[in-house]
DNA sequence: CTTGACTCTCCCATCATGGCAAGGTTCAAG
DNA sequence: CTTGAACCTTGCCATGATGGGAGAGTCAAG
C-alpha cells in the first residue's frame, strides 16, 4: 500500500508562487515552507474545517494541492493582520463564495479594524502613563521610587504626579 | 470546630481605602470586592505565590489581612497597566524589600513599555493595511473587493494600492 | 535492510481568566 | 434546633493560537 489515492500523476508547471519544481500535490512539510505555517497550524486550521477535506495518501500523509497552498496564504496573511481564526473562517467562505458581497467584507474587516483600534487605545493608555512614571523615577540605588508609589498608591486610575512618600507594604 | 484560628478580635478601625465598618480580617469575598480583583483570581495569585501565605479559619476558610488587599490593589494596578504575572511577581517583591534600587523598578517598567510599545506599533501597521484595503474596497453588492484580493493576492507584505481583478480560489 | 527525514495521532503547556459541580461553613430567621 | 441563603472550599474544564514532545508508522536513498 503506497501508491497515491489522487493526483501525482502529472507534475504540473506550477503558476502561483511556488519554487519552480515543485511538483503538486506536496506533503504537509512542503505546503508548511510554500506558505508560511507551521505544520502543527496546518493540522489545527484543518480541524478548523478552514482548508475542506485535506486528501490523504494510502498511508495517511495529507496531500496539499495548490489550491490548499493558496488558501493557506490567504490565512496567513489573514492572521498577519491579525484577524482571528472565527473572522478567517468567514473571510475564507466569502472568498470561495462569488456571489458574496464587497459589502460583507468591508463589514468584517471594519470590525476588526475597530476592536484592533481600541486595543491599540487601550494599549497607549497604559503606555502613557508607564512613560510618565517612568520619567519621574531617577532610577538610582535609592529605594524611593514613584512608580512603586503609584502601584501601591490610593492615587489610583490617574497617575498621582508628585513625589513619593512610604512605600512599603503595611503592616 | 469554628472557633477562628487568628484575629478576628478586635475590630480595628481601617485606614487604608476601605469602606467604613470593615472588620479585618475579610473573606476571600470581600477581598475581592476591597480590590477589584476576583475571588478565583485571589486563588490564582495565591498559587503564584504572589501572596505569601493567606492565613485561613479553622475551617479552611481565607482570611485577608489589610496588608494582603493593598498587595492585591498593587497588583490590580500593576494589571492594569499590563504587567505580566512574573513581572508583577518581581514588582511585589522589590516593593516589599527596603534594599531595593530604585533602577530596578524603572528597568522593569521600561522593559514593559519597551514590549508594549513594540506591540502597539505593529498592531498599527495593522491598522494601516486595514484601513488602506477598507478604504479601497466600495462595499457595495458587488463581489469585487480589494480586500479579498489583497488577502489571496501575491501581493504580499504590503499593500497592492490598485484595483481588484480575480479574486476566486484557484482550482 | 538500514538509516534518516518525514509524517501520523495524542497529550500537555502556555497566560490570565471564567465557569461549573459537589460539598462544607456561617449566620440569621423561623 | 432547624432550615435556607449566602458564602466558601477544591478540582476540573475551557478559552485562542501556538509550540513541544512521545511513540509509532512511512518513504526514499544508500
Amino acid at each position: 500500500m503506497r501508491a497515491l489515492t489522487n493526483a501525482r500523476a502529472k507534475p504540473e508547471p506550477a503558476g502561483n508562487g511556488a519554487p519552480a519544481g515543485t511538483t503538486w500535490p506536496v506533503n504537509i512539510g512542503e505546503a508548511a515552507r510554500l506558505s508560511g505555517v507551521s505544520a502543527k497550524m496546518l493540522r489545527h486550521y484543518e480541524s478548523l474545517r478552514l482548508l475542506g477535506q485535506v486528501i490523504r495518501t494510502d498511508s495517511g500523509y495529507r496531500q496539499y494541492t495548490e489550491a490548499d497552498v493558496h488558501t493557506l496564504r490567504f490565512i496567513k496573511r489573514s492572521r498577519d493582520l491579525g484577524f482571528s481564526m472565527a473572522e478567517i473562517a468567514e473571510l475564507v467562505s466569502l472568498w470561495h463564495n462569488r456571489r458574496r458581497t464587497s459589502a460583507s467584507v468591508r463589514r468584517i474587516a471594519q470590525a476588526h479594524a475597530a476592536e484592533l483600534a481600541q486595543r491599540i487605545e487601550a494599549m497607549q493608555a497604559m503606555q502613557r502613563t508607564l512613560q510618565h512614571l517612568i520619567h519621574g523615577c531617577h532610577g538610582d540605588e535609592r529605594p524611593d521610587c514613584p512608580i512603586l508609589d503609584d502601584l501601591a498608591g490610593p492615587a489610583h486610575g490617574y497617575h498621582s504626579a508628585h513625589g513619593s512618600q512610604a512605600t512599603h507594604p503595611p503592616g
